[in-house]
DNA sequence: TATTTTATGATTGTTAACAATTTTTGGATA
DNA sequence: TATCCAAAAATTGTTAACAATCATAAAATA
């Protein structure tokens, strides 16, 4: 069995590294335009730097961060531009996967995504900000590898977690952005095996999502690396 | 300006190695199966082990390369299932991607699709098998550029470039694989802005290079590196 | 005082040596 | 001859020191 992170003796590998890093982003506890530097990091997960370097390089071909050649690593900041083109994105392939969802999905299935849904609604009702960013996105990723195809299923992933730095840059506190019950929606249009109405929700829930931002001027953000992970 | 590659003095960055291998295993100079061993490699380009490693690692992550811990780097061989998911990612994507095009294509666009079809051409008539398998896939990638995507851009240039190594794989030699004019015809029909019929071609064409393929049996093969790259 | 220049410090990039692992090879045994 | 085992060789993985680059701050100049 895998040792506890509290273990002194324990060393996170790159994968440790990485998924710490790429779910600091999900959760809203890192911020785009924040400089993940090696050393910080290496001290910080009490590794070398070489397996940081590997875990950023990774996550920089996800697009989750940037590399600027001689000057380090920053948490993306997606332009108002590259927002657009990713829900473009997620428009076009999601509606597809649930399609084919629905033409292969099982009990079991249906049973793993209602329990995804409700674990949501418990951290909505917690007010648990960190679980509900990283659970919404978690949902579409589910589906996606519930509908057969890694490749698709990898690429929203992708989508999914850009998403996130989206939401975390262009949130817009008037519009309210709790579309707590359209995942419930699309989870029983799934169940029922209605693909056009199920195609109809989706479609609907990538609108509002994308509506509740403010696309407008690029922002930027900034923060600290130690509070984020401990110390 | 850049220094040629025959120059002594010239020695290759981590996107030279990138780019060198990328193009060898398009153009089916490199088989799938083939192990990429890193000293090898270093050796080959005159380049140190880390910038190999670099390397293999990008290409790992678009899943042209395997890597087997402790075990090295393969150029990949997608298994049928694989294959089929990647034709259906593309049968998702690249039709949404083909009307999108149409929108906003201008004349300076056009001329470049059609400057491609006819430089494909011209590959045809030489016979230059390398030409045209790497050409044919470029093809799916401009249009997805051109497009104004430029997250499904990179989504559809990973899915062409392992739908490279599905054709060396699984190429049927009975079936005549020869799709030469339907990119022209796609090209004309995104001209006429005709949506329809362009979504169309691009459907029926992506299934004729599918049922061009003998998708039945995992198949495997073996190579020699020093031969490919030269010395 | 404001601006440029120059040194200093911090950070990333690279290399080469070392450690760990796997593969190969050459017996030894049945 | 075939199979198993062990030593050797080759290969990947890791580290730590060094080089190159960039950011900061101090000093010099206008």
């Amino acid at each position: 069995m895998k040792q506890s992170a509290t273990d002194p003796q324990f060393r996170p590998d790159v994968d440790d590294v990485y998924e710490r890093i790429f779910t600091a982003v999900l959760e809203h506890r890192l911020a785009p335009g924040t400089k993940l530097g090696e050393d910080k990091l290496a001290s910080i997960f009490k590794v070398s730097r070489s397996r940081i370097r590997l875990a950023l390089n990774r996550l920089a071909h996800e697009q989750i961060v940037r590399l600027e050649p001689n000057r380090g690593a920053y948490v993306a900041s997606p332009s108002p531009q590259e927002a657009r083109e990713i829900f473009e994105a997620r428009r076009l392939i999601e509606p597809g996967v649930v399609r084919r969802l629905i033409e292969i999905v099982d009990a079991k299935g249906l049973t793993r995504l209602r329990a995804l849904v409700r674990a949501e609604a418990g951290a909505r009702s917690r007010n648990d900000r960190h679980a509900i960013i990283r659970m919404s996105g978690e949902f579409h990723v589910v589906l996606a590898e519930m509908a057969g195809n890694a490749i698709l299923a990898k690429t929203i992933r992708e989508l999914a977690s850009l998403t996130c730095l989206i939401i975390y840059l262009y949130d817009s506190p008037d519009i309210p952005s709790c579309h707590g019950d359209e995942h419930a929606a699309i989870t029983a249009a799934v169940a029922a095996k209605n693909a056009a109405k199920a195609v109809k929700l989706m479609n609907e829930h990538l609108d509002h999502v994308e509506h509740s931002l403010a696309l407008t001027v690029e922002r930027v953000v900034d923060d600290d690396l130690k509070r984020v992970f401990g110390t």
